[in-house]
DNA sequence: AGGACCACCTAG
DNA sequence: TGAGCTAGGTGGTCCT
């Protein structure tokens, strides 16, 4: 049930070498590391390129910027002409969005007036970019008919709901005659609650466009009448459900799938094409073939991904405004996905600057100059995905802010969509997740934006999220040394100085670019996107729901169910997991830990907790259901068995888990370095989607909340973890012939730790074995205990908050320090403090020193005391405190302290919710508050420093 | 002193 | 108009 990788947690993909740092600080003496690195790509380049005749260039005179001679890389490979006749066009689709445009001679759909238009981008294997334009498909909804519906009312429904909706809107500056395009009879069952497999029919209202579907909907749920029926409020049905993922959904297409356009059932566009695409296509939206991402349908095509990075020139102290301060560096890197090394590094340059070999650089006099080119730059090069650090709400705002402040009319146009201006918009994503988050978008039409500090905001803990802390953390590689106050300096020096930022900037361009692959981010959304089949570009800007949304949607249509729109009003909160009341202490002795997987799946799953199988009030009477067609749930919530209808969410959960399952089978037969990361990711994204159902549905503020469902779910794993208790504490007793009566000492939502009084972690990974085992026979299938772990020794703090030596993969040594809870692993402590609780849980767990555990705390409150220690915030907690004196026999007399508040600075990031510690200010101008240290010693008195905001914090 | 409440962050 | 869930420890503030 974890979902966000804790403290960066251990880095998949192998071990990187340590790089080893840079000994002087003396830049222009010797090169650094980075410049060492830029050097061997141009080597190895040289080397190719050599055989071809292309000689490198470093410094570029403005000019030829973009002639094939100059910069033969920029561009995409020669696109083949393309005959629609004779050759099938095959793409990855990589972002996919709609727009109303006209409609094109000779493709489905309404002819007159403006119709949506769905539009793939994609790349080919070999690399050429793609745009396809989807026509013939509209969006539409469901309604319930109302009673004694016949086909002859249709066209007067139809006429009628046209007029309102026409009447409703307050402008028409699009002209639009026809709202409602057509209705339907179909038969159709609400999804929501069980009725005896009836299906019903429904109306099936497709509207001319998107966004009428909402003033239709209202319109009809307000009260609507019609021909001889009576006034009337229509429960609407799937008209909240976005329009891509409404086609997606309808076409089988799923996030970055491969798409193929058969021969003669496409046009290429010769004129008229809009895109700068190298190909561009009209195509119907039934004549289009998904292929599902099995096989050699898992590739990942060549993807151009564009890193960049941007420098202004700034006033001193004063944070740089964009109508105000000059872009004087942007650096861009680009690699093809799958490589390991950019093929274009590249910085412009606002006057000269110094060559670096291994990147070009291109100089210009005139700012406006620098950002035109980059922009074409950017338009030539033609990335599928730009990434960068912080380019969200940093970079593009300022260029695109600056480009406008300068007049460069030009540059907004970044997308593949030409005559499409990328505008900057302030969005407000909100999350009881993430919380409040002002964000801003631009538009880029076709390319997808990857900003990476989005990315790890998303899927990591970090204790910072600085893009010098996360390369460190990472890659333990940091940035090129340059003070933020000195950049406007470096500019105004000389090519020298100017390289010097160059260098930087290239590195801040480049890093992103490492910490992507390091963390395989394109691969693993990827494979997100496929398994929950919504656009890649939704896993950055959306939510978690959406993602269920699609596959509920999915598994629903193959039944003919229907997806009630609910209105979402927040009621009480419903009762979640057990947490067993710990026997606090230390354990010297194997604690054995039995783990229910993937629990609330697997209560799903037996017992068919689903939206179709929820029997509502008065149901069972109604239907006439007998006691073995339903069960209670421990919340009194019924619901019907597998035998009646089997659960769309069951269903789900399967095909997800066994999904895995194959994964991970297939990954330990793979022996491909790059196909084994694609499984990874896949096993990966299905685990965390599994995950997030039971969330989805008590969610109530959602798209469809069902708390009989959550509540019923954390009812069973109450009962489940209270049963587990009493089974093994039933069995393994001395009575039974066992070496001592077992004894739950601690247990949270899905796991028990258990102490079975045997001496050795040997004896106790067999005994837990084996009670997993037997424990799982007494639960429905697929619910089962598994042997995690055993704890030796253990030290149970509190609830939610232990440590221990964490023994699975051998007996004999343990395989690491596993720290729940603890000051070690929260981020709102300074860095002294969890290193004085790690030392001193590791003083007590593994050389099992107590007394060496006070004795260095003691130091270290010594040290504070005394000035010796410039960062002082000290948290021990009374019961680690406690604990380890009772384990030294309370022969150490010594209480620690209780706690001292900080005289290091700490600053709190409301955007992002990080903490982080510093000895100096970090804002002068802005802090009134003054810190303090207090300590208890034992020696009784109580030393009181303070400081504040004009004392050195040092 | 003790409790109600909040912010923050974690466990799962 | 879009947002997964609850349990719970710890430390802080404010009130009585």
């Amino acid at each position: 049930m974890e979902f966000k990788r804790r403290n960066g947690g251990p880095v998949m993909g192998g071990a990187s070498q340590p790089k080893r740092g840079r000994t002087g600080g003396d830049w222009e003496d010797s090169p650094s590391l980075f410049e060492e690195e830029l050097c061997m790509f141009e080597e190895a380049e040289m080397e190719a390129e050599d055989r071809e005749g292309q000689a490198g260039h470093d410094v570029i005179p403005v000019g030829d910027l973009f002639s094939a001679d100059l910069n033969p890389r920029w561009r995409r490979p020669h696109a083949p002409s393309l005959d629609s006749d004779s050759d099938t066009l095959v793409f990855q689709q990589i972002d996919l969005d709609y727009y109303l445009g006209s409609a094109v001679a000779g493709m489905p759909g309404q002819l007159q007036g403006k119709v949506p238009i769905i539009r793939m981008f994609g790349v080919t294997d070999s690399g050429n970019s793609v745009c396809c334009h989807v026509h013939g498909f509209a969006p539409y909804f469901y309604v319930p008919a109302p009673n004694g519906f016949t086909s002859d009312h249709l066209g007067e429904f139809k006429r009628e709901l046209n007029s309102v909706v026409l009447k409703d809107m307050r402008s028409n500056k699009d002209n639009i005659s026809v709202t409602v395009l057509a209705v339907d009879i179909t038969r159709k069952e609400s999804m929501y609650g069980y009725h005896g497999r009836r299906n019903l029919d429904f109306l099936r209202i497709t509207m001319a466009m998107p966004r009428l579907i909402a003033p239709a909907k209202r319109l009809l749920e307000q009260g609507f009448k019609f021909g001889p029926f009576p006034i009337q409020n229509y429960q609407s049905y799937e008209a909240n459900i976005d329009f891509e993922i409404r086609f997606m959904v309808d076409t089988d297409v799923v996030g970055c799938c491969w798409i193929e356009l058969p021969k003669g059932k496409y046009r290429v566009r010769e004129e008229r094409s809009v895109s700068l695409c190298q190909y561009e296509v009209d195509v119907g939206w039934t004549d289009l073939i998904s292929h599902p991402a099995e096989g050699e349908w898992q590739r990942i095509a060549p993807l151009r991904v564009l890193s960049f990075d941007i420098e202004c020139a700034g006033r001193k102290g004063i944070f740089p405004e964009a109508d105000k301060d000059p872009v004087i560096q942007i650096a861009s890197m680009v690699q093809r996905q799958g490589e390991t090394e950019p093929f274009i590094r590249t910085v412009f340059t606002l006057q000269s600057c110094a060559s670096i070999v291994g990147s070009q650089i291109l100089c210009f006099t005139q700012e406006k100059q620098l950002l035109q080119s980059w922009a074409e730059f950017v338009r030539t090069v033609d990335p599928d995905i730009i990434t960068g650090y912080n380019i969200q709400n940093f970079d593009f705002p300022y260029l695109l802010n600056r480009a406008a402040a300068l007049k460069v009319t030009l540059f907004p146009y970044l997308g593949r969509v030409q005559g499409i201006k990328s505008v900057l918009r302030d969005m407000n994503f909100q999350s009881k997740q993430m919380g409040r988050r002002e964000n801003k978008t631009i538009n880029i039409e076709g390319r997808v934006q990857f900003d990476l500090l989005q990315v790890l905001l998303r899927d990591y803990k970090l204790r910072s999220y600085t893009l010098n802390a996360v390369s460190f953390h990472f890659l333990q590689e940091q940035k090129e040394d340059v003070q933020h106050s000195i950049i406007t300096d470096l500019q105004n020096g000389n090519e020298q100085t100017r390289r010097r930022l160059a260098v930087y900037c290239l590195k801040d361009a480049y890093l992103p670019l490492r910490l992507l692959q390091k963390l395989m981010c394109v691969i693993n959304y990827m494979e997100m996107a496929r398994v929950t089949g919504v656009p890649l570009t939704y896993l950055l800007s959306r939510g978690q729901q959406i993602k269920v949304v699609s596959q509920l949607l999915r598994q629903a249509m193959k039944q003919d169910l229907v997806m009630p729109v609910v209105k979402t009003e927040t009621g009480e909160d419903y009762t979640g997991a057990t947490v067993i009341e710990p026997e606090k202490g230390y354990y010297s002795v194997p604690i054995a830990t039995l783990d229910f997987s993937s629990l609330y799946p697997s209560i799903m799953m037996a017992h068919n907790l689903c939206y179709t199988t929820l029997l509502q009030k008065g149901s069972v009477e109604k239907l006439g259901l007998s006691p073995e067609d339903f069960i209670k749930t421990p919340t009194g919530d019924q619901f019907v068995k597998s035998s009646l209808r089997k659960g769309l969410l069951p269903e789900i959960l399967e095909n997800l888990l066994s999904a895995r399952k194959r994964a991970k089978a297939e990954l330990k037969k793979e022996t491909d370095p790059f196909k084994k990361q694609v499984l990874d990711g896949r096993q990966l994204a299905l685990k965390i989607s599994a995950n997030s159902v039971y969330g989805f549905t008590g969610a109530q503020v959602g798209k469809l909340p069902c708390l009989e469902i959550s509540q019923s779910v954390t009812g069973f794993g109450r009962q489940m973890i209270e049963r587990t208790k009493q089974l093994v504490e039933s069995k393994y007793t001395i009575a039974n012939g066992y070496q001592a009566d077992a004894k739950v000492i601690y247990g949270d939502t899905d796991s028990v730790m258990v102490k079975l009084g045997v001496a050795t972690v040997r004896e106790a990974m067999d005994l837990g074995k084996e009670a997993a085992e037997w424990v799982s026979s007494h639960f429905v299938h697929p619910i089962k205990l598994e042997f995690e772990k055993v704890y030796y020794p253990y030290l149970l703090i509190n609830k939610k908050r232990y440590a221990g030596l964490y023994f699975s993969s051998s007996a004999d040594t343990h395989d690491k320090m596993d720290c729940k809870g603890i000051e070690t692993v929260r981020r709102d402590n300074c860095p002294l403090v969890a290193n004085l609780i790690n030392t001193c849980l590791q003083s007590i767990l593994i050389d099992r020193d107590p007394q060496g555990a006070v004795a260095h705390a003691k130091e270290v409150i010594s040290d504070l005391l005394c000035n010796r220690i410039d960062i002082s915030q000290l948290v021990i907690t009374k019961e680690l405190t406690r604990t380890a004196q009772e384990y030294a026999g309370k022969q150490a007399h010594v209480e620690l302290a209780e706690r001292t508040p900080s005289t290091c600075w700490r600053t709190t990031f409301p955007s992002t919710h990080s903490t982080t510690w510093s000895s100096s200010c970090p804002n002068r101008s802005r802090q009134r508050a003054s810190c303090s240290v207090s300590l208890h010693t034992t020696h009784t008195h109580t030393h009181t420093h303070t400081l504040n905001e004009h004392q050195d914090c040092t």
